[in-house]
RNA sequence: GGGGUCGUGGUGUAGCUUGGUUAACACGCUGGCCUGUCAAGCCGGAGAUCGCGGGUUCAAGUCCCGUCGGCCCCGCCA
């Protein structure tokens, strides 16, 4: 092991060309890969920045012998001349591919042991022992791509609101655990025993309070906490592009975004998209594609067959129908093919998604085939194919049950269907928003109504007066940024008027002396002169994973921890000691 | 909380359906050869009680039960 001495890097290892040919340089890096010819000796050298080829000659003496001992991820520092490759030489496949470097000193800086898997391999490794030596799957291309495209949008975002005025804040980790909501993550208070604060789940309050002091627009790139169970796109601890701003309404929230969004597409893939981005209602996009996240790369959308369903002889239709639900359907054009066994696996989807039961039915040309085809008059089976229109060779798929359970089974099935057949086309991004999401849902288990968004959310001004009247028909100003079938943003208009909050404490069943309790410093801060405001947040993680092409926000973040919220590399969480709980005044059960 | 799936030398996989001799292949590692490769090549070598525990059996990587871990999904995530 030698020491780095005076010696400085002059260039990257992505850097030279053939321009340089002839130059000394001094290059450091990690072994890539070596290749031992018996005579010529050549190592590549890797950094973040790309690869070049070094060449050590037996001719170098002392050297020549040292290099030969280099192995893989080997960190070492190369001084030597820049030389054209020979003609033939040249490896089109690397940007430093027409020079080499002649090595004319070489210092090993440090050895590596042999690693628990290739790092420069064209073999995936387990996730499993990624995560455990992640500084390793680090310093794979890939992955600093990854990180490199995050860096650009944390750029491309800071850059874009500082232009258009607004203020980077930062707001309490340590703060008020609120009900509602996810679960909180605690951290026990020392000087009050018993006590906690809760890490946010979001800066929401803070972000309105500052707009009641007078920032009038914030942002803020900022970790959330929330400890419930994960997914691909869901970590304990993620991070947000977090906005607001007075003054506004809907429109204005939604066009800042699209710019932002515009600006992201241009600076990270070189695409331009067109504004104004499309639109559907909640109503709708449950209606034609079962999600309030729907994927429009592809079609085969959802049809209400209530009406022709009640006409046929199929008992299990004719039910539905008359006890007031409804029968949805799917056309999934040459799903005739699919075979018995294929279907009983939809059947079990479906039913794990929450259906009774799927029926299907093939479409032949004299009419449809199947148990339940012989309960459907011709009449009838023209209407139901006419509808997509479906023609021979295609799948029909019908779920009855309430509409909403119906299009969102129909909406996994339709996702599951679309994946099957490969009909999402790759690298295409398709931008949406939806609107109109309904203000409250109402919770079976607790018997109330509950805050879809959350519960200081505005609804739509010509619906007030359904709260009292109609809870269930209550839009609300709140808006959601789709891309390609991921919620990455979400926001709404806030209620700044204290009667209005009010009444929905009152809707959410929220006693004066609960919402004092939970909200009170909020709910003070709001008769100090709130203006009107607004908001919204990215889920920067997933925002980065489909820039990326990634399929998990894990591979977009530096040290992310498994579905089991496990941080493989450094054991997090752990026992703590006995001495620590004491002076939190915790005892464990 | 529930469902699914995977776990086999250091790594990635095959073998498991249908139990049966020495667990196979590639990469990596290692010894040797080789002066122009670039996922170098050639010859040789080491390296696996098949995640763990129990059971069935004359016999278990293979079948059964349990358990642990990774991943995917439902619930959950205002």
């Amino acid at each position: 092991m030698e020491k780095l001495g005076n010696w400085k890097r002059s260039h990257t290892c992505g850097a030279l060309r053939k321009e340089n040919a002839g130059a000394e340089v001094t290059l450091m890096g990690w072994v890539d890969s070596w290749r031992d010819h018996g005579g010529v000796f050549f190592v590549d050298l890797r950094d973040r920045y790309g690869k070049t080829q070094i060449v050590f000659n037996p001719e170098a003496g002392e050297m020549y012998q040292k290099a030969k001992d280099l192995r893989n991820e080997f960190v070492v520092a190369v001084r030597g001349q820049v030389a054209l490759r020979p003609t033939g030489m040249i490896n089109k496949n690397i940007a430093t591919g027409e020079i080499e470097v002649a090595a004319k000193e070489l210092k090993i800086l440090n050895p590596a042991k042999v690693t628990p898997f290739e790092v420069s391999a064209y073999v995936e490794a387990a996730e499993e022992l990624r995560l455990k030596y992640r500084y390793l799957d680090l310093r794979r291309p890939d992955m600093q791509r990854n990180l490199l495209i995050r860096n650009e949008l944390y750029k491309t975002t800071r850059a874009y609101l500082d232009r258009h005025g607004f203020v980077d804040i930062e707001t309490p980790i340590l703060m008020r655990s609120t009900p509602e909501g996810a679960r909180d993550y605690l951290v026990p208070s020392r000087l009050y025993k018993g006590s906690f604060y809760a890490l946010p789940q979001s800066p929401q309050m803070y972000k309105q309070i500052l707009m009641v002091a007078g920032m009038d627009r914030y942002f803020q790139i900022v970790r959330c906490f929330r400890d419930e169970d994960t997914r691909a796109d869901r970590q304990p601890e993620f991070t947000q592009i977090d906005i607001e701003m007075s003054f506004v309404d809907q429109e204005d929230v939604m066009a800042l975004v699209e710019g932002l969004t515009a600006e992201m597409m241009q600076n990270i893939l070189g695409r331009k998209i067109s504004l104004p981005l499309p639109r559907l209602t909640y109503a709708e996009a449950m209606a034609r594609f079962g999600s309030d996240k729907p994927d429009l790369r592809f079609g085969l959308e959802i049809r209400d067959v209530t009406a022709l369903a009640g006409q046929s002889e199929f008992k299990i239709f004719v039910e539905t129908v008359t006890g007031g639900k409804t029968v949805q359907a799917l056309c999934l054009p040459g799903g005739a093919k699919y075979s018995r066994k294929q279907i009983d696996d939809l059947a079990q989807y479906a039913t794990q998604m929450g259906a009774k039961g799927l029926v299907t039915l093939k479409v032949t040309e004299s009419g449809w085939e199947g148990g339940a085809a012989k309960f459907f008059s011709s009449g009838v089976i023209g209407k139901v194919n006419a509808a997509w229109p479906a023609k021979a060779g295609d799948l029909l798929l019908f779920v009855a049950d309430e509409e909403e359970k119906a299009q969102k089974v129909l909406g996994a099935l339709r996702l599951r269907l679309a994946q099957e057949e490969k009909l999402i086309p790759e690298n295409s991004f398709n931008f949406l928003w939806v609107v109109d999401f309904p203000l409250l849902e109402f919770d079976e288990e607790e018997k109330r109504w509950m805050a879809r968004h959350h519960p200081f959310t505005a609804p739509k001004d010509e619906d007030i007066a359904l709260v009292d009247t109609a809870p269930e028909k209550v839009r609300a100003k709140a808006y959601d940024l789709v891309l390609n079938g991921t919620e990455i943003a979400g926001g709404s208009i806030r209620i700044h008027q204290r009667e209005l909050q009010k009444k929905m404490f009152n809707l959410l069943k929220l006693s004066d002396a609960e919402a004092e309790n939970k909200f009170g410093f909020l709910l003070e801060a709001f008769e100090y002169g709130a203006p009107p405001h607004g908001g919204i947040a990215f889920g920067f993680d997933r925002l980065v994973m489909l820039f990326a092409g990634r399929k998990s926000i894990r591979d977009v973040i530096a040290f992310p921890k498994t579905n089991a919220a496990l941080s493989l590399m450094d054991g997090a969480p752990s026992p703590v000691d006995e001495k620590q709980l004491r002076e939190l005044g915790i005892k464990l059960a």
